[in-house]
DNA sequence: GTAGAAAAGTGCAACGACTCTACTTAGCGA
DNA sequence: TCGCTAAGTAGAGTCGTTGCACTTTTCTAC
């Protein structure tokens, strides 16, 4: 995935920092995040609590750990869309591209269920995605050549942002994000009330 | 603005209730939200540390006293419309109805500023709204006789919720809300480019 | 190679939010 | 008047998080 790292400086924090993660993510799926303490990781990755902090902003954090460029993969799918492409397309394209991948990796199951049934972590989760409002509402306005809080282009871009929120846990995430573009493009509609069944 | 209260019990806890909430917003607005500890406040009202989580769920939930209701009165807005008048309508109504209300008491421009230059007040604000998603979209979904899980339902819920966030700190608050309620109705459009000045 | 800067990690004390438990106090209903 | 119950208290304890002074490891430049 990444390169070996130039330093053995750089080798061995990545390698600690890693022992943390991987301690912490076994012991979340094992007893539960409540129930397991920075101490607790700590002890397991055979680090003192404070390192636990030198390489983690917090608790959650830990849990998610390689979620770090969405931010920069965000405005590189709006900077360097095809020509003729609108903004949602090359949105909608970014998401339905990337994301598979990322709840592909093994113990996608437990993992979701974990944040899921955690409330705590389940706001970290909606908030990493709506921290990107700013940043990516002013590439979007940029693009345009309106103002930076142009108000059209950050409504856009927060409403894009919840749509990885809206359609999680959803037996069709691909179509369920097709259908939310569909309102953001063409605007919302009242629902077609199934046949009675 | 509430019944004097049944029984002197009840009303010495309201007091008591009050004088917290009282003591703790003084001291926010004067130190700033982190300068001051549940201790400080409990010692302001005079009352033990205890008795502050008695009555509030959290240091957070001190500063947001008063917005109890807000979801009975989203949901009261949907299920009660003048007939022959779109959900979209209704919530648009509902929040220029009584959204500049809560604007308008004293010392608003001071607790808005509070709550911006706080940014775990911040996320709190943002939470609170969004937390409304699940009764507000199952209130839409009933009315349209369709599963409380219907993604345009939710998807719609969850939008109208983003409004408040996103129209706070504009000048024109009113054209805010009804740009992007614009947005969700007739579909995201691109800004024009404003005269080169 | 070796000295010394720079960074990673440690151990510990401390703070603040929050919880728990056992206890006192005060209102309420009979 | 007698309990019952709910409100409040004191105090100890847990946990996340930070700061500090210190040791160890690695890098860099001589």
């Amino acid at each position: 995935m990444t390169v070996p790292s130039a330093s053995r400086r750089d080798r061995k924090k990545a390698a600690t920092r890693q022992a943390i993660a991987d301690a912490a993510l076994q012991l979340f799926l094992e007893r539960g995040y409540d129930q397991v303490s920075i101490r607790d990781i700590a002890d397991a990755a055979d680090v003192s609590t404070a390192t636990v902090f030198k390489h983690f902003s917090g608790k959650e954090a830990l849990v998610f750990d390689q979620d770090e460029d969405r931010e920069s993969q965000l405005i590189a799918a709006v900077r360097q869309r095809p020509s003729g492409q609108s903004i949602p397309d090359a949105l909608r394209h970014h998401i339905l591209d990337t994301w598979p991948s990322i709840e592909a990796h093994p113990q996608a199951a437990e993992f979701t269920n974990l944040v899921n049934s955690t409330p705590v972590l389940r706001a970290y989760a909606e908030r990493m995605w709506t921290r990107y409002t700013d940043s990516l509402s002013a590439v979007i306005a940029d693009e345009f050549g309106v103002d930076h809080d142009n108000l059209a282009c950050v409504a856009l871009a927060r409403f894009v942002l919840e749509i990885p929120v809206l359609a999680r846990g959803r037996q069709d995430r691909r179509a369920a994000v097709e259908a939310i573009f569909d309102i953001l493009t063409h605007g919302w509609e009242p629902p077609s009330k199934p046949p009675a069944q």
